[in-house]
Order: C-alpha cells, then structure tokens, then sequence
DNA sequence: ATAAACTTTCATTTTTTTTTGAAACTTTAA
DNA sequence: TTAAAGTTTCAAAAAAAAATGAAAGTTTAT
C-alpha cells in the first residue's frame, strides 16, 4: 500500500467510525485528514482532497473548532486561514469526553434525576420505575465521574486515582 | 409529575441518548421501555406504547437481542412471546462495551494498523502519517483494553487491576 | 393436515440528516 | 473607499437512515 492509499483509508476509516458513534461523516473525516498532516491545511485544500462543498468544510470545521479539536492558523503575508488538529492524544480523549459530558451526558442526567424523584404511588410498578431509574442516575453519575478523573489525570490516572483513593 | 409523564419522558430521553451515540431511535426506546418494566412486554404492548409499525418493533427487537441485552421471554400457555431487557447495569455495560468494541473498535484497529505499516519513503509527510497513525493505533488499542479490563472485573475492577499490575 | 395466531422480511415510503451553492458578509491591501 | 480575496450562512436539494405494511413464513393446537 502507498501513502495516498493509506491515507484515504485511514479517512474513509475515520469518518465511518464517526458516524457509527453519532458524528458526521465530514466532521470525522477532516479531522482525520488533519489529524495526519504535518502543516496546516487551507479550506480550499480540504475541500479538494475530500470533495466536499465549501459550505460543508466551513460549518464542519467551525464545530470541530468548538469540540476544542482543531485550531484555526494564520500564516505570514497570508490572507487565506489554515488549519490544524490537536495531535496529542491524550489530550484529545480530554476533549471529546468532556464535550460530549457536557452536551450529552449532563442533560440525561437531569432528566433521570427528575424522573426518579416522582412520587410515587406504591403500585410495584412505579415502585420498580423509581428503583431502576435511581440505580440508573447513580450508575450514569458514577461512570461519568470516572471519565472525567482519568481523562484529568491522563496517562499517570491510575496511579493518581489510587492515591487519591487511599488518604 | 406523575407517573406516565415520568415514564415517557425518560424512554423519550434515552431514544434521544441513543441517536447522539449512533443508536436508532427506536432501538433506544425499546431497550428504556423494557429497563424500567418491572415485567416482560409483548411486542403488541411496545407497539402500542411507542406507536410504531409491526415490523419496526420486530426489526430493533432482534437488534437488541443480537446485542445480547434484550431476552425472549414465554409465558406458560401463552401463544405470544414476551421480552424483558436485561436490567443489571453492570452486566448491560459489559455488553455494550463488547458489541461495540467487537463491531467498530477492533475494525478500525485493524485499518489502524494496515495503514501505519507502509513502507514510507522518508518525506517529512509521510514519516508524520506513520508516526500519528501508529500512536493512534497505540492509544485505541490501549483503551479497547482497559474498557474490556474494567467491564470484566465489574464494579470491583480498580482493586483488580492494581493487583493485577502490581505484581 | 389445517387454520389460527403470531413473527419476520423487505421493497417502498417517510423522516431525518447532511450537503450544496449562491448570496451576504468580512477583512485586508492598495 | 473600494474591490479583491476570502468566509459564513441558510434555504433548498440530495443522500442516508429509519419506518411502514403487506406478503411470506412459522408455530401450535386441534
């Protein structure tokens, strides 16, 4: 395999396993073909090399701006813009679960909170709603806790969680 | 709020969950319907509670019995066949992290790797494509992992695994 | 062996999501 | 201050995903 094949790969790839986890396409595909480019990439060049509208490249790139996962470049005697991706790894992982804490996992939250808090009659039904949507909130608020501290305390997290757990 | 309030909008809440993270609607609410009835639910029931079509209900019932987390249930002297969701968290978290690992993660893996192993002629592009998509390889593989670890050994997995790493 | 009761399948329709592209807007250099 | 070079927006179109429903398929009781 060449270069230029393995680079399409690995962004057809990319942008395939973004969808399956509820990110566009697009989205996931500059990201990728940012992710593995040493220098920075103008709009026009992504547009180019992945086909798209400059509509599509121009909305895309500003979410992933917002995700924090990409940063706009300026470049000397430039007046076009460039782009870059965050290429660390970790601190990428940071990023993403926090975002996605925020917009998604936070707002469910919420609502298993109110749900579980009706009050109920003692019907085993409502009793067993009451019950599974509380282990639920607990669960979801436990699980969300723990990607928050590993993602904190990234590489060394392990480490850091044990002490942390012990004093 | 009262009950069926409560009880509608969480499966509502959980079908919105579900899109976000590449999960069909449905699929979601099928699953939240049946996590919070404390008794199993015939097809005719789901049909009826969510409004949707016959073979919807049939199509995302299989899905959720593929994935291992939704069970056929039959009733003595009852025709129908009837379902309950697997209701123990862990358990549920266990089989989600190994379908999606199984279906997405180590695909991708497998790509990660092909693409990260191409003889590159030593242009500085090519040289950052290896090195980026080997430490992507890295970091995935090393999270697929630990998820894996961590679902394994269930809610006892910190001590597990200290122990395991520390001798 | 039959028919009633129920489930599955899949071509078609509907809905939702994504993409386009052209107009509006912004910035900069002269 | 103007116009060239670039970017953003958003209504409309296209594409993708999900849902429908009717026909085909199963199962079970008699």
């Amino acid at each position: 395999m060449e270069f230029k094949e393995a680079k399409n790969k690995f962004v057809q790839t990319w942008g395939a396993l973004g969808s399956q986890w509820g990110i566009n396409k697009t989205m996931a595909q500059i990201h990728a073909l940012l992710m593995v480019s040493h220098e920075a990439v103008s709009m026009e060049d992504i547009m180019e090399e992945l086909q798209i509208s400059r509509g599509n490249a121009s909305m895309n790139l500003r979410a992933l701006m917002d995700w924090g996962i990409v940063y706009k470049e300026y470049k000397a005697g430039e007046r076009r813009e460039f782009f870059t991706a965050e290429k660390d790894l970790d601190e990428l992982a940071v990023k993403i679960s926090r975002e996605r804490s925020k917009r998604e996992i936070k707002p469910a939250l919420k609502v298993l909170k109110e749900v579980s808090s009706i009050t109920s009659d003692n019907t085993a039904e409502e009793k067993h709603f009451v019950d599974q949507t509380t282990k639920l909130y607990d669960f979801v608020l436990k699980a969300d806790n723990m990607l928050d501290k590993m993602t904190e305390y990234k590489d060394n997290w392990l480490a850091k969680l044990v002490v942390k757990i012990m004093k």
